[in-house]
DNA sequence: TACTTGCTTGGAGTGCACTCCAAGCAACAA
DNA sequence: TTGTTGCTTGGAGTGCACTCCAAGCAAGTA
């Protein structure tokens, strides 16, 4: 669910990464990446002149936020629809707050979840052990 | 992700409810039970006189913890591992206190990363806010 | 020059977790 | 007696998020 610290360190500051650079830093896969922007969720892509992918560190910091965003399990579908509002210009701002709002909810809501269950495998954990010491005094 | 507390009410206390009772319940689908049952998440639901399934409160309290691992994304198949465990008695102890102790670490950095998520969606709509106030003044 | 590496494409394939279907049976109401 | 409801089954279908494939091109190395 979480990336390991070395794959998250950016590469030299060149302002353009190659598809494996960006997908290394990432995480996600080549195939990925592409699939991202076939279907609208990351746009206007710049090419090198032999037609390869050149990122921008401003779509490592989109893809940064798209991945935490990822994390909380906002269906792609949703992350598009961000995308296009961002697209779409500063007059839907009241709309992408509406967005961020309804979600941060959601992740609220989760974060409850968790927490109820941490307590449960924790008294789980505790009921184990105690169960098994008896066995070996 | 969550379900509403008006599903969350256990019917009568008879030990004994059909399937349709406990879908209400769990929030879970009549078909999703019956699979949960074919690949062994659920053991041995008793039948009545005409092969209908009679869920017993003990059902419910396991259909309970899958619910909650379910939350936390265990993967169904881990959560068969665990079933199978528990299946071949006390003797397994042990490996389900290791499983659980591994899972706690899954639900820690989850928690982390929901909260680091929160932080950066709170700070998007503090933003979005104040550009769009700046608009009416 | 020959080979390897890394990239390109559209479309097909995969794995997971359900979700539905068709055919059929039992119990009850009109 | 004739529905209607609620359940049964194995197997097929669905939706999501990737994931892979085959064919091909450009750049660099032996």
């Amino acid at each position: 669910m979480s990336l390991t610290a070395a794959a998250r360190v950016r590469p030299v500051g060149q302002d353009h990464y190659s598809i494996s650079e960006v997908a290394s830093y990432t995480g996600l896969s080549a195939h990925t990446l592409r699939w991202y922007e076939r279907i609208g969720l990351l746009n206007g892509v710049h090419r090198s002149h032999t037609g390869q992918r050149l990122y921008t560190d401003g779509d490592l910091d989109w893809l940064d936020l798209i991945g935490k965003l990822r994390l909380t399990g906002m269906p792609v579908a949703d992350m598009v629809r961000y995308a296009e509002l961002v697209r779409a210009g500063d007059q839907t701002m009241p709309e992408r707050t509406q967005l961020f709002r309804e979600h941060r909810e959601v992740v609220r809501q989760q974060i409850e979840d968790l927490r109820t269950t941490l307590a449960v495998l924790d008294f789980k954990i505790e009921f184990y052990e105690g169960a098994s010491s008896q066995c070996t005094p």
